[in-house]
DNA sequence: GAAGTCACG
DNA sequence: ACGTACGTGACTTCA
């Protein structure tokens, strides 16, 4: 009866913190082992939870009218792991959220956000740690054989901090600007992150299990004649090692670079200039991407897959990029290949969940190219877009003063790289090591570029007068990132907050435009009952788990949505695609 | 746990 | 003369 006491106050309330303790990191595999509330500084309840699935579910049920309240604003840190918990038992959690960890986010992304060190930046407490508790590393035990006494003081301590966390953050948000993005922005969010990792996407796991063997045959081929080369086998998964037999043993280079450490520096940006004199070398970068492909992607994939429900679920990282893009990890999802044949073999994998779906890919053209055309006011480069041209050819035509048509492979391939290297706070050093050109080739050509493009150049110039100014920069929705390098007497350091400067906003406003194009997207889907599903999301692109009966519906409400999230004096261009998926029996088929 | 490397946008 | 592209996460080696 202690609980429809408690339930009388929590409906009482406008505003209620509360955090869930399970017994596992992995949302959705915990199982609920209590739940804290607190609405007033230093007093709080806790509610223990039966081991037994049907009795905590009755349990829960009892709470349903205050988390499915829409008039009770939520607080936690963290929130999305907690709502995804609740899940697992059927609650929806609705109503306005406050996330602390987002919040902090928002107030100086550059920070880290765990609360243990919030609260003792904020309120200058040390709460109690979980691994006094359940310890770490591998003796750690599960939260459920932990002592009542310990936990409610733990849990009680852990709803009270963020409670009070929450009057901090509530009243520093609108001094920042953040109050928009928080709200409009990052807690509508948050439901759809944890509704896409709920999702998760079919992986082929026979297809990858047989292209295994065929990486594993490369590998073992190319071992042996690398072995075969160097005279000797030896670990190439060893830096050290390989550096010793390129350098030492086969001198390849009169004057090898090292790293900071005084290894001998082997990336690919150092060996590739090699490849085409020795083999040896040439098979040991191949070696290095048949390798990482296999034990990355193609072996460790599988092993993802979540066996209840046969997919695989990232988890989103909505306060880790400075940006404010996402991050994925636990598998990372955002980093899966594409650039090479072998690359695009292992993307295959990613399939929609049956024969009457389809994987619909939507990217944004260019999107971080137009926002600096659009915030800097380029007329040529707005031209460009407005004309539908291909940007790279255009900026080459111009650059090159040749028409457009005239625009060589190696042209276009050199603007590319200046565009890209002016997103990034280009300097004639990068570019003369992205491209064959030397320094002063460079030079000449980021000169030109900037005569091409004048107003680029004093936006980025406009951008470091702001952030000296101001201490920080921000982008088309008031995001900040704040800058205090940007004042440093090391020129290195300082060089790296100027390219800062430029880059966060162009990053950071992308990242704020797909965000409003998701939130805008999964409303209308939840709002026309399709049962279309957003799955992935890459930085500049959705991918969606669609009904083929709803792909003629679906594709115009996405790329619509896309294209009109922000408008800015550019036009934004989603391109959308989709291959039609071979049904496994005849793939089969073809493969004999 | 740091360092080196490399997958993606 | 110096050291430089922006943002991430995962895997392997090695101390």
């Amino acid at each position: 009866m202690a609980q429809q006491l408690l339930l009388q106050s929590l409906l009482q309330q406008t505003e209620v913190c509360f955090d869930t303790e399970t017994t596992a990191i992995d949302a959705l595999e915990a199982e609920l082992v209590g739940i804290s509330f607190c609405w007033t500084a230093h007093k709080g309840y806790y509610v223990p939870f039966p081991v037994d699935k049907e009795e905590s579910t009755a349990l829960l049920n009892t709470f349903r009218p205050f988390f499915e309240n829409e008039k009770i604003t939520k607080v936690g840190q963290n929130l999305k792991y907690d709502l995804k918990v609740l899940e697992n038992y059927g609650i929806k959690v609705q109503g306005a959220l406050f996330d602390t960890m987002i919040a902090h986010y928002l107030i100086n992304p550059d920070m880290r956000h765990n609360m243990d060190l919030l609260s003792e930046t904020y309120l200058g407490y040390t709460p109690i740690t979980i691994e006094s508790l359940i310890g770490k590393g591998k003796a750690q035990r599960s939260m459920r054989t932990v002592a009542l006494e310990e936990v409610k003081e733990y849990a009680v301590e852990d709803a009270d901090v963020t409670w009070q966390l929450k009057d901090v953050f509530k009243a520093e948000l609108p001094k920042v600007n953040a109050q928009k993005v928080y709200t409009d922005l990052e807690m509508p969010l948050l439901k759809v992150l944890a509704a896409m990792e709920r999702e998760g996407v079919t992986l082929d796991v026979a297809y990858l299990k047989e292209y295994s063997k065929t990486l594993d045959a490369e590998i073992a081929q190319l071992e042996a004649t690398i072995a075969e080369q160097a005279g000797t086998p030896f670990n190439l998964a060893s830096p050290k090692q390989l550096g010793d037999i390129l350098f030492e043993k086969l001198k390849i280079d009169s004057k090898p670079k090292k790293t900071k450490t005084g290894q001998y520096a082997t990336s690919e940006e150092v060996l590739a200039p090699f490849a085409a004199k020795h083999k040896i070398v040439a098979d040991i970068l191949e070696w290095r991407q048949v390798q990482k492909l296999k034990s990355t992607y193609v072996d460790a994939l599988p092993l993802e897959v979540n066996p209840r429900t046969g997919r695989v679920h990232t988890t989103y990282m909505q306060t880790v990029a400075a940006t404010g893009r996402l991050s994925s990890n636990n598998p990372n999802l955002q980093n899966i290949p594409i650039r090479t044949e072998r690359g695009q073999r292992v993307r295959k994998a990613f399939i929609a969940r049956n024969d009457d779906y389809i994987l619909l890919s939507a990217d944004y053209s260019q999107i971080e190219l137009r926002i600096i055309a659009a915030l800097s006011e380029e007329h040529n480069m707005i031209e460009s877009f407005l004309h539908g041209e291909d940007i790279h050819r255009a900026t080459a035509a111009k650059v090159f003063n040749v028409p457009l048509e005239a625009v060589t492979r190696e042209q276009r391939s050199h603007a590319k790289t200046v565009n890209f290297g002016i997103i990034y706070g280009v300097s004639a050093f990068g570019l003369s090591a992205q491209t064959d050109l030397s320094r002063s080739q460079s030079k000449e050509l980021i000169d030109t570029y900037y005569a091409t493009y004048p107003n680029l150049r004093n936006y980025i110039q406009k951008q470091i007068h702001f952030a000296q100014e101001h201490g920080y920069v921000e982008t088309v929705l008031g995001r900040r990132r704040y800058l205090p390098d940007i004042h440093s007497r090391n020129q290195v350091v300082r060089g790296a907050a100027e390219r800062n400067a430029v880059n966060a906003p162009i990053q950071g406003s992308a990242a704020d435009i797909i965000k409003i194009a998701m939130i805008r997207i999964y409303d209308l889907l939840q709002a026309q009952q399709l049962q279309t599903r957003m799955l992935l999301q890459v930085h500049d692109e959705l991918v969606f788990d669609v009904p083929k009966t709803e792909l003629e519906i679906v594709k115009p409400l996405i790329k619509e949505a896309m294209e009109s999230a922000f408008t800015l004096a550019v036009p934004l261009v989603a391109d959308l695609g989709y291959r039609e998926q071979l049904a496994r029996c005849s793939l089969k088929m073809i493969n004999k």
